[in-house]
DNA sequence: TTAACATATAAACATAAGTTTATATTATTG
DNA sequence: CAATAATATAAACTTATGTTTATATGTTAA
């Protein structure tokens, strides 16, 4: 019974809903999510650890950056979230993909940048 | 969104569940459920409320009694609900059953009870 | 090894949600 | 119509949850 109660609290929530509709494309860092989302990054964190606390989510480091992916290793979390993402209209989180999008295209697309420098950022390497 | 997320919030609250699985079994009036769930009476009907408003449940006046039953007018509702109630462990509900029957149960053997009037309480009409 | 970066964590704070206690409402019965 | 029963509502309170701000941790690169 607390099992469920936390699996569904952690759903109810918009922060915790965008973040699983970004995932569902596929692994990203932390840095890719609080662009996306706008946010501020231990606001981000936060939820992702909520999330990983309960269940839905795994994480994996690499180097300075933590990856997150859906946690497809329990049934009833994986049959739940495909019931309830399913349900969020595609225009509702198009801005995060958009932004998530920009993002990653302007870390790809360093060099062309002046005003920042050359470094080995999250960009590229990250993705 | 914040409709999916309202449903979520909903389900997301241990009472709440309580009386969700009890009126599986059909239709009870508040006084019912305040004596399964052992609660106070505000309490049960302030999360009967939240139900109501989320679109899980409809009431039915009859004279000084509420009735409440699930609605079922919505399909996602319904799916969520029977998804998620399943999930509930048959015994970890097992007291609030008893507490009903019992309740019901000295309510229809009213006349052999010396302590209490012989009024026409919620007992008997009630179910 | 120092600086910068990506992320995590913690403490203080803000807000939302649930509970309690008291009282209002509505209906029924004597 | 007065008394009482069943339920609803409101206000004060408590607890849970999320947010912000600051700082810590661990990693890489110069």
């Amino acid at each position: 019974m607390q099992d469920l109660l936390n699996i569904l609290k952690t759903l109810a929530e918009e922060t915790r809903l965008r973040i699983l509709k970004l995932l569902e494309n596929g692994e990203l860092c932390v840095c890719d999510i609080v662009a996306a989302l706008g946010m501020v990054q231990p606001k981000v964190s936060f939820h992702l650890n909520v999330l990983k606390e309960a269940g839905f989510l795994k994480d994996r480091r690499q180097g300075r950056w933590t990856h997150y992916r859906l946690d497809d290793s329990d049934f009833f979390r994986r049959f739940l979230l495909l019931s309830v993402l399913e349900r969020i209209p595609k225009e509702a989180l198009a801005e995060d993909r958009k932004r998530l999008e920009d993002y990653i295209k302007g870390k790809t697309g360093r060099d062309n940048v002046v005003a920042l420098p050359e470094k080995k950022r999250c960009g590229g390497g990250c993705k």
